[in-house]
DNA sequence: TATGAATGAGTGTTCATTCAT
DNA sequence: CATGAATGAACACTCATTCAT
């Protein structure tokens, strides 16, 4: 046996061992979601990864670790330099752009993201109010990026007199609230969709949010 | 023993046979808010009620007719004609004042009955996404009524050009996403509140979705 | 149905609950005496106590729970007044009597306290060991008793120049290994058994603490 | 590399295997003494050993078989010829003395034995009652020793009308409780400790012993 | 030979549910 | 009608043991 394919069988072995804590995560982030923390069991989590159910417990001593392992994925998603870095470049590139044109960068941005990771989003916020542990840990550590983001899409065009002088929380929080809705809509009641693409439906509230309904 | 007392005391009996029903569910709606429905056992219930845990099952044969009940309730709560009733009283009032005089006066309106029952709200909109059965419930029995009454406050006023050609269904998703998004940072994250008063958010959430951000 | 033959049933029904918690505790003394704590299974107590193994945990909620409970009864048997003052009253009776015949009264009146409760008392000096709550428990509970029977035993004989001025302590704690090893053999290799009787193993370990071996 | 090294090497292995295999059995006695069998698990003794959990059932293929190994290890040091052949040295030595002179001698010989070994004596004595073949095992081959030496020490101080006509199996066993109590009492009461050495203690054993209480 | 990832039977424990009273 | 003792299936979790490397 060659060198070559001695380590070749080694990273073969590392990358089992890490894919199956990795499958573990993700069949279980998956069930939570589906289930919700309490309603889902080892027992299922283990038979979706397609491990006993003890290996589970080698990994994850308790099964609140499989919701911290989620907690940590989720604070990555949040604060990963690539992530933020990405952000904050779309922000930099529009920076001169109007308003609306800005949020649609911004929103076209981020939509995969949430798709991707829909339901790993679903179970940290559904299970932040049940879990104070938990809650702390994502304000502290996921919340920050976000309070720091917001005033930069807000201050240059404030300055400018672009913009009203509305509260930026509000703001933020409300347009967040609309996007929220939007795709707790489509996913729960795909039925009412009132648009084929999300991009359109993200002009609608962009448009809403920075012109308003009046004519 | 007269026959009047006698009376008087199935009557007493009564009462306090529906009371004890009302006072499970009431209980149980309860620590469903704050636990979740898998994360609540009956033997709390039983004791919030102050019952025995047996007693909970003359009521409720199985703990998801608990679910069902506060489904009913939430039901009656969207659908109760006193309450609708009311709400088309508001609107009919206000049907020739401005949207945004409109808005605030449905959301003045609804806000207390939206604080009463947030535990019930809460649970039913947490709940559907796990029950299949809540959730059409829920839509054939309570939307029905919101699709019905959300076209009557638009009509008449882009009939008469006061507002932009966008779609009823959307715009009014995305009131309620503000709305909604403003009342769960109140609940959970009490210490990010921009404003004291409810009233003083609904103002500027009213302005943002009438006249948008942009000046 | 007379008012009697209620209150008797209700007498039925309480003895019955308590000895559903009385079977359970001693069914779990007589196998942890048998196993040892950690080699005894919830799933066996239950099934010798004849219950489900759920009801255990309605009067234990956790395995240790009966372990503490084999501790109450233990330290309820060396300090129940009716056994303590049993004591005294053959100490107080024998007080003039040489010490041999004090020694071989207390040993008798003890025997028959000692053979009904063996699994009961192995357990708790066995497990002891391996739980320092229970050590000190009983040493602060139990112990006491001996301490202050002790000293009343060698007293009065010390003054009359009886004894020798030997530690009572020691003196007492040697007593006792010979009459505990005693049990043990008997109990663990009856084959060896020098006596057919207890009583006249006692005779000789009496005659060996108090007059030694030598001619 | 040079066959002289690769000699050394695997003598170095072999040193290291026994080692190995020396260290998992001093580890699991240790264990077992401070939890007993049940309660200690292979992954606590692997990791005080230093080895994975695998290497264990190389060289003990059932948890089970660490006992055995322990049970050899006993029988071994009451068995061990130099260690017999040194008891019946003193017991030759002083043949002539007075009892009292021969048990001090025997005890203090014995008692770093004793000590040193303390952990394997407490696991042997405690697991035997749980386990039937162990106590078969241990009697049959270790306690065949001492029902040859004890008539040693009583017969010819017998036949000189030193003793008086005591069964020596009840003597011995008495005398053995007396020091056993001793033991466990300094084991597990230190703060009990009547003197500061054990060798003062057994001088007050052997008083006792051999000359009573009495005056 | 030594490793340690993986196993799965088994353990203590929970909890909705039943039923005699 | 209300009780609460009892149930037992299901749960999270443990641990001795196996085996590919």
């Amino acid at each position: 046996m060659s060198e070559y394919s001695l380590i070749k069988k080694e990273e073969v072995m590392k990358r089992n061992i890490k894919e199956t804590e990795k499958k573990i995560l993700e069949v279980a982030i998956d069930i939570f979601s589906k289930k919700g923390f309490t309603g889902a069991t080892t027992n299922e989590i283990a038979k979706g990864a397609g491990v006993a159910e003890g290996t589970i417990f080698k990994y994850y001593p308790k099964k609140k670790d499989l919701l911290y392992g989620a907690m940590i994925k989720a604070i990555d998603l949040f604060t990963e330099s690539i992530v933020v870095d990405t952000l904050k470049e779309v922000i930099e590139e529009n920076k001169e752009a109007p308003i609306e044109i800005l949020l649609k960068a911004i929103m076209i941005d981020r939509i995969k993201l949430f798709e991707n990771h829909f339901p790993l989003i679903k179970v940290i916020f559904y299970e932040m109010q049940f879990h104070e542990d938990l809650k702390e840990l994502f304000l502290n550590k996921a919340s920050k990026n976000l309070q720091e983001i917001v005033p930069k899409i807000f201050k240059k065009r404030k300055e400018k007199g672009e913009l009203k002088n509305i509260n930026d929380f509000v703001a933020m929080r409300s347009f967040l609230g609309m996007i929220i809705l939007m795709f707790l809509q489509r996913s729960f009641l795909p039925k009412e969709n009132a648009f084929e693409t999300i991009e359109q439906e993200i002009d609608v509230l962009v448009e809403i949010f920075v012109n308003g309904i009046k004519e």
